[in-house]
DNA sequence: TTCACTGTACTACTCGTATAATACAGTTAG
DNA sequence: CTAACTGTATTATACGAGTAGTACAGTGAA
C-alpha cells in the first residue's frame, strides 16, 4: 500500500492536481506496483484532511489516464504497464523540468549556474 | 522598459501570480533597472489579453512587498535595490527548486540523475 | 447471509479567480 | 491649459475548487 507520509499540502495548486502528481510519482518510482490496491477514498481524504470528493475528482482523473482502474462496490487498483510507466516518467519529469528550466533562463542562470543550484538546494531539507 | 515578449500563459495556477513571477525574475535578471518605468496597468492588460484588474492585482502585490511604487496618476516604478535583488533570487530559487526536487526524490532519482535530466533538458527547447 | 466497506451520484453552499463596465481624481506631455 | 494618460475604486457576473451532507447499489469477509 502506497503511503502518503511525505505528502504536504501546497498554495496556489488545486488539491486533486497535488493528490493526482503524488500517486502518479508514486507508480513511477515503483513504491505502487502494478494490481496493487489503492486506498479508498473516504479512507484517503481523512488521512490527507481533505473533502471525499476531491479524491474522487483525483480517482476520476486517473481512471481517465488509464492509471488506476475501479469496479463499483470493491477497492481500485492500479494499471500501469512498464511501458506505461516510461512514458509516464518522461511526462512527469518534462513538466516539472519545463517550469523551473524557463524561469532559471528568465533570471539570466547558465546551465551551471542551474546545476550548481540544483547541487546545493537537493541535501538541505530532511 | 520590460519586455513581455517570452511571457506564456499556464494553466491550474493564478494569472496574476504567474504576472508577479514573470516580473521578480526579471528584476533579478536585472532586465527591470531599480527605478525604471513599469508599463501601466491597462497597456499590460492588453499585451497579455486578461483584465485590467487582474494586472492591478499583481501590481498590488508587487506594492505590498515593496517591489514597486505608486502614485496615483504617475507610472509605477520599480523600488528594488541590491540588497532586495539578492533576496528576492534566494527567494525564488528556492521556491522553484524544492517542488522539482521534492518531486524528483519522490520518483526515486538521484542528484546525478537530476543533474543529468537538467542537462538533457536545458537546451531543447527554443 | 449479514454487515461493514466500497465506488458512484446527487444537491447546496462558500470562496477565490477572472471578467466586464464604469467612474473619478491625479500626472504629465503637447 | 488641455487632453490623453495614469492609479484607484466600485459593482456585477461567471466559473472552478473545495467543502458538506446524503443516498444507493455492488463487493467481500466474517
Amino acid at each position: 500500500m502506497i503511503s502518503f507520509e511525505s505528502f504536504v499540502l501546497e498554495d496556489n495548486v488545486p488539491i486533486y492536481l497535488q493528490i493526482v502528481g503524488y500517486i502518479k510519482r508514486g507508480i513511477v518510482a515503483g513504491a505502487i506496483a502494478d494490481g496493487a490496491e489503492m486506498p479508498s477514498r473516504r479512507m484517503l481524504s481523512a488521512l490527507l484532511g481533505v473533502n471525499p470528493n476531491t479524491v474522487q475528482k483525483s480517482y476520476a482523473l486517473l481512471e481517465e489516464e488509464g492509471l488506476i482502474h475501479s469496479r463499483s462496490g470493491a477497492k481500485s487498483c492500479v494499471a500501469a504497464n512498464d511501458a506505461a510507466i516510461r512514458r509516464l516518467r518522461g511526462e512527469l519529469l518534462g513538466q516539472n523540468l519545463k517550469t523551473v528550466i524557463d524561469a532559471m533562463k528568465q533570471m539570466g542562470m547558465t546551465l551551471s549556474d542551474a546545476q550548481a543550484a540544483l547541487a546545493d538546494h537537493w541535501e538541505v531539507e530532511p
